[in-house]
DNA sequence: TAGCATTAGTTTTAAAATGCAACTAACTTT
DNA sequence: AAAGTTAGTTGCATTTTAAAACTAATGCTA
């Protein structure tokens, strides 16, 4: 069975998930965070303890997405290995968002972290907070989502975030 | 083939991944932002497109995992529909960045588009920014991924982010 | 340079996941 | 009560997945 494309859904979350949205893509994404940037083949494969047939599979996606690139192991050689491109690295955020939503509610006793920490103080960093574009932090009650047409002020359709939290309090 | 669990993975997006990470997980969570917050089966199956059995699956992990909950369709009736938990509420810095991020890279020409807007001047909020603990807006330079053990001030291993720009200059 | 080791895929196979469509019991509406 | 709707359940064919073996290409060393 083909695995339906979400390539005709509005939304860029939409977008987002068919090149990311792969068992696997993520965590393959995260392992290039972890380390010097450049992964080689059998690297990733240690790792993440995956088949080389899905890694393959995997690293062509995210390749022909430009989310990573290759790059020779050596100067004139000839042996590639991966990079993430601008476009990879600008995934930090969802990194980072998920990492924090799985910190928060991780039900395992697992003994090792990885974090996200603030260099200057070597503190983990903030929790994600969504600010408007003057700088003001946003709370669910300041924000709503919507549906608009590109070029246009006029709105399809509106929903205040906060109405999720009412319809638990009803 | 039985997908590999990550829960075995020392990292927090792994934990995360083995709750949201399958295909239609994160649309399914979506469509509770799109809306008044409750959904019904079939609102849900005729928005997303998915099949019956794939649909009643995911809602099923989801709900075993505290993301959604069942509530009755109107009081003391039988018919159930899903809700947010707060666990899953705490996903939309998760739905914000991978929006964000989809926005930036988009390559189709849809007319339609999904936002989230700051309620006092009807403006997309800014792209989510990390912050230190004391509120100082950290660029890719200010952090480092780490790895450490629960409790402890040591770190095993510690990677300055900015090195994967490096590695691109280089 | 030759020989050996390593690497990055490629292929095969069996089990699981997926999507489509039909079915059905339960629930709701008229 | 009858009719319509709903939330799954089931059967089936195709695709995906993971494991493991294979192989050509590359790199390293004596």
């Amino acid at each position: 069975m083909v695995k339906k494309s979400f390539s005709g859904d509005i939304c860029s979350l939409a977008q987002a998930l068919d090149v990311i949205g792969e068992w696997w893509s993520m965590l393959i994404v995260r392992d290039f965070f972890l380390g010097a940037g450049v992964r080689r083949f059998e690297q990733l494969r240690d790792s993440l303890g995956i088949s080389r047939n899905i890694l393959t599979e995997r690293l062509r996606t995210l390749t022909d997405a430009g989310v990573i690139e290759r790059v020779p192991v050596k100067e004139g050689g000839r042996r590639q290995a991966y990079q993430l491109t601008e476009k990879g690295i600008d995934l930090l955020p969802t990194l980072i968002a998920m990492m924090q939503w799985g910190d928060r509610w991780r039900s395992d006793s697992g003994q090792k972290f990885v974090s996200v920490l603030a260099r200057e103080d070597h503190q983990p960093i903030a929790p994600l907070q969504a600010h408007s574009q003057a700088g003001k932090p946003l709370s669910i009650d300041d924000m709503c989502m919507t549906v608009h047409i590109k070029g246009e002020d006029r709105l399809i359709e509106e929903w205040p975030i906060s109405a999720l939290q009412k319809a638990k309090v009803g």
